[in-house]
DNA sequence: TAATCAATTGAATACTTGCTCAAATGTATG
DNA sequence: CATACATTTGAGCAAGTATTCAATTGATTA
């Protein structure tokens, strides 16, 4: 490790250390993160930037089965990631929030600088 | 699925379909937010937000091997999370730019308002 | 109420991922 | 130049994950 001053080292470590959340926190950052770190769900999100739409279209418009789909949506309902409401036969899913929308915007503005 | 103007059912579900990123952006979308989900990671930003650290520290600090860490470096370094820059032995890490923090932040603040 | 369609669920499986350990590579310094 | 320290690398393993398939639940309608 770097040498310098012996104590001011420790301490500094110490306070960043103190910096950092509780684990539940953490987890929960993670958590979220997780959940859009598949091209399925990034697709799901990107349906849904628009408007919502029942599981059957939004498996039509990603490409995969009902069931790939609606097992995806359970873990993105679980996350407040997506939010559902029931008309009939169908059950309709959209964005739970405005963060989910700008988080995403945010994003891909981001990996799309860095292509530059 | 939703019965209504059949034509313009179709045309809609085109419309939506053809509005997902192409593939190789959902791409680079999903691996953005992966190199996020994960705690380990997600201590090493947090630990980066408000400085430079090198590995060793990092590894105390998030409480972990040099090996792990650095495995994780190598995968966010990949991803454009952060840079690093060598002086004689060490090598210190950062974020690699304001958006990393940007997104860490609004992400932190969206789930503590989930938990409200 | 039987048949039908939408959505969910659970088990199984192939795939991915994070950590550890041991060995290798860089870099400095005695 | 040999030793020590920082970091990286690769193989291996245990744990987690995404999809499929079959069966089930929920809701409409003929």
């Amino acid at each position: 490790m770097p040498v310098g001053n012996e104590e001011d080292l420790t301490a500094q470590i110490t306070k960043i250390k103190d910096r950092i959340p509780a684990s539940e926190e953490i987890t929960l950052l993670a958590d979220f993160f997780s959940v859009l770190g598949d091209g399925t769900r990034v697709k799901i999100v990107s349906a849904l930037r628009h408007g919502e739409l029942c599981v059957s279209h939004l498996a039509e418009v990603v490409g995969l089965s009902d069931s790939a789909v609606s097992h995806q949506l359970r873990l993105m309902r679980y996350n407040n990631v997506v939010k559902s409401r029931r008309e009939g036969k169908y059950i309709y899913y959209s964005l739970a929030d405005e963060h989910v929308i700008d988080i995403y915007d945010v994003v891909k503005a981001h990996i799309n600088e860095d292509n530059a």
